[in-house]
DNA sequence: GCCAACGTTGGC
DNA sequence: GCCAACGTTGGC
């Protein structure tokens, strides 16, 4: 079995934030209405670890993490006329956009910000950290997983 | 196929 | 609320 993929997706907490997905256990991970966020999509692999980042908040951070528990299969909000997310170009034939299942896994002790990201050394690499970087799914490193992992056990600073 | 205009994301 | 980054659209 291959080993398991690492990825970064976004979500601003107003809309729905980790406490929502451990409330739900698993909700489906659609909207994303970017060709390269879609893409990295459809590389997950059941098992794949989900950092679960807060954005769009004072201080921007990874709440926990996620596991991806369906891989890629049409979104079916492109075809809904009433959803915020429909696209009237995609078609039942030859849909575009994808979505997956994410299962709650764990939440940190304490949410590692995005300003602790830029100064942990190891990370400065980490997409998330990158300028200009606003894809809503990235991928994440074994190693950047690890170092996210740990500092999020630990008490901050 | 170029590129200006426009829209969106998201940190600050 | 501002604005940088950057993807998308559409005229040519």
């Amino acid at each position: 079995m291959a080993p398991r993929s690492f990825w970064l997706m976004k979500s601003e907490p107003s809309v729905f934030s980790l406490d929502d997905l451990a409330a739900r256990r698993s909700t489906s991970w659609d909207g994303v209405r970017n060709y390269q966020a879609r893409n990295f999509l459809r590389a997950c692999r059941e098992g794949d670890g989900v950092l679960f980042y807060h954005s769009g908040i004072d201080e921007p951070a990874v709440a926990g993490t996620a596991r991806v528990v369906r891989t890629a299969y049409p979104d079916p909000s492109q075809f809904d006329a009433r959803s915020p997310y429909h696209d009237p170009t995609s078609t039942a034939d030859t849909p575009r956009w994808d979505a997956v299942d994410l299962a709650f896994e764990a939440r940190f002790a304490r949410p590692v910000t995005l300003e602790r990201m830029r100064t942990t050394p190891g990370l400065e690499n980490m997409a998330v950290v990158r300028r200009g970087n606003r894809l809503s799914v990235m991928p994440v490193t074994p190693a950047e997983w690890k170092i996210v992992l740990s500092l999020g056990k630990r008490a901050a600073r």
